[in-house]
RNA sequence: UGACCCGUAGUGUAACGGUGAGCAUAUCGGUCUUUGACACCGAUGGCGCAGGUUCAAAUCCUGCCGGGUCAGCCA
């Protein structure tokens, strides 16, 4: 019988057929090849992660390689945070980070065995006239007058090329393939072209850069990369990337593409992403509200909700709209393990407990975690007048109601059960205030009261009471695919930011940014880094779910 | 009107010619509960269509229909 760890996807079967056919000695290397041209998404997460594991699980191994051949959209604010994305998913690359552009001068010699073998050329067409050239995916391209220059001639076209004796854009190196072929990428494709630009890392040491389609490949092959795995989009230029290994007779590393993760609600284009952050719609490539990597950082998301998410989204090949509510339980799965239970109060109402002396505190005791049975307990403060959810008091409550009511009764979780005496309101209708009653007999632990209440709400002392921020979010866009019937910009959800003040008991002082918590009955929050040491920011991670207003 | 890829519950993903098409999530009920959370139980819901091969087809073949990708000196 088959269960669910037997079965595999496809690219699991290809590498189980590869092992059984004793393909490279066993050995199972892939990489992720980012550019370092923007941060990485949770698109790019589902890569890393297919990456990283499905090596690991073959005994095999990951390379993290820049692919930085285009100087002029790169930079190296893009390889820290990329690399400390990578890391804080919690992977790790075993040999140090490599640069395709580590591969300059091979690349290059490469580059010369081709043009040797009369299977490469130095083209002087303008764009305009390539484009054209090339023709259309329907009908075939026409050669290009250059096409059948000497292997002499190109050979000497080309050091020129890289001595910069010639204007950018004025020649390229083309490979020579075939302008009939169906497959437009097969069409004498552009190899190198004269980009007098700054290089984040070779500085200005060439002025002609490889294309991604010549450099991947023979990066790939250079690495000894088994398995390249890469997106769907990539399937039509395989053989080309193939073209080159078989030509240049070098290592077979071979590309295999799955389909790239869509989510509702989410755009995963690095243009647009860009756009967000450059037009101010949020507050830069690490807001919460942001698909970034980083963006989940700070919002709270754990790494291993991340890694459990992109392990049950699967791998295939057919497009896909992933559900943001399966991301959504999974930072709630695992937050609900990991996380401390804290109280805070989001939308406070005052309640005073008139037959508890003033000035009086008493301390009781709280679990950290029903979860987790090594969570321990902390104390609370309690005392005559504490603060609750407001929403926790209905003063024409349904028979289902089982909170705060005139006259009903709830149990203060780890303290007391109180009882609503009085409920004050201001000249405008207004609740402000409740005064209630405690059962001195009824205190959690050594409860002898032997009432029986239905509702246990949070709570937190006024006098010890901590203010703090909190920065409650909603999903960016209000639409499932942003951009579908227009402007994605149009689809911003206007309140995906709310910003309030909360109350949150006196053991949070001094919390480190970062740490998540449970405020409980109402979600997940994670300290921010605007914090001070006067006030407290906190991001809302996640909420809990909530049956009950679904049922109202 | 070319080439290549892909169609399994709302969504995502299994099945490799042979149980009643499984799992997750979502949705809807219920149980439990000092978090209306979590957990647990149950329900709704699916092989794009049509032929063919076969004792037997989600699975193999053909055709159709539908979706995606490709015409950057981006990756």
């Amino acid at each position: 019988m088959k269960n669910m760890s037997e079965s595999l996807n496809f690219l699991e079967q290809i590498i189980e057929t590869d092992l059984s056919e004793g393909k490279h000695d066993g050995k199972v290397l892939t990489r992720f090849p980012p550019e370092p041209n923007g941060y990485l998404h949770i698109g790019h997460a589902k890569s890393i992660c297919l990456n990283f594991s499905i090596a690991k699980k073959y005994g095999g191994n990951t390379n993290l390689r820049f692919d930085d051949t285009n100087p002029v959209k790169e930079d190296t604010e893009y390889v820290d945070s990329i690399q400390q994305d990578v890391e804080w998913l919690g992977f790790k690359w075993n040999t140090p980070t490599l640069f395709a552009s580590d591969y300059f001068q091979q690349l290059h010699d490469f580059a010369v065995v081709l043009i040797e073998k009369g299977l490469a050329y130095v083209d002087d067409s303008t764009q305009e006239e390539i484009s054209d050239m090339r023709g259309k995916p329907t009908s075939p391209g026409t050669e290009s007058p250059y096409r059948n220059r000497s292997v002499e001639e190109n050979l000497s076209l080309f050091e020129g090329m890289k001595n910069g004796d010639f204007e950018e854009g004025s020649k390229v190196l083309r490979a020579k393939i075939d302008m009939a072929s169906p497959n437009m990428h097969m069409r004498d494709p552009i190899m190198y072209r004269i980009l007098k630009a700054h290089h984040h890392r070779t500085g200005d040491a060439w002025c002609i850069y490889p294309m991604y389609d010549y450099a991947h490949g023979i990066s790939d092959s250079i690495e000894g990369i088994t398995h390249s795995i890469c997106t769907l989009e990539f399937e039509v230029h395989r053989p080309l990337y193939d073209w080159f290994l078989e030509k240049l007779e070098i290592f077979p590393s071979r590309q295999y593409e799955f389909a790239r993760l869509n989510m509702s609600y989410t755009i995963m284009s690095k243009r647009k992403l860009l756009k967000l952050v450059e037009e101010g719609h949020v507050n830069g490539w690490d807001d919460p509200r942001m698909p970034t990597v980083s963006g989940m950082r700070r919002k709270g998301y754990p790494p291993a909700a991340i890694r459990n998410f992109c392990d049950k989204i699967g791998v295939a090949k057919r497009e896909n709209l992933i559900d943001l509510s399966l991301l959504e339980f999974c930072v709630r799965e695992e937050l609900n393990k990991t996380a401390p239970r804290v109280m805070g109060v989001l939308d406070p109402l005052k309640v005073t407990i008139t037959n508890f002396p003033e000035g009086k505190t008493e301390e009781v005791e709280v679990i950290n975690n029903p979860e987790n049975p090594d969570g321990g307990s902390r104390k609370m403060p309690f005392s005559r007048e504490i603060w609750i959810e407001r929403a926790d008091f209905m003063e024409d409550a349904p028979r289902k109601f089982f909170r705060l009511k005139p006259e009903g009764m709830v149990r203060l979780k780890g303290a007391y059960i109180i009882q609503c005496d009085e409920v004050i309101k201001d000249e405008s209708g207004e609740v402000v205030e409740l005064k209630c009653s405690y059962f001195e007999n009824s205190r959690s632990g050594s409860d002898e009261s032997g009432l029986k209440v239905k509702g246990t709400i949070h709570w937190v002392s006024v006098a010890d009471a901590l203010s703090v921020e909190v920065r409650m979010y909603d999903r960016l866009f209000s639409t499932e695919e942003p951009g579908k019937d227009g402007d994605f910009l149009d689809d911003i959800n206007p309140d995906s930011l709310k910003i309030i003040n909360a109350y949150v008991e006196p053991a949070l002082k001094g919390v480190e940014e970062g740490k998540r918590v449970q405020f409980m009955r109402k979600g997940y929050y994670c300290v921010d880094q605007d914090s001070s040491k006067e006030k407290l920011v906190f991001n809302q991670t996640a909420t809990l779910r909530d049956n009950w207003s679904k049922k109202k």
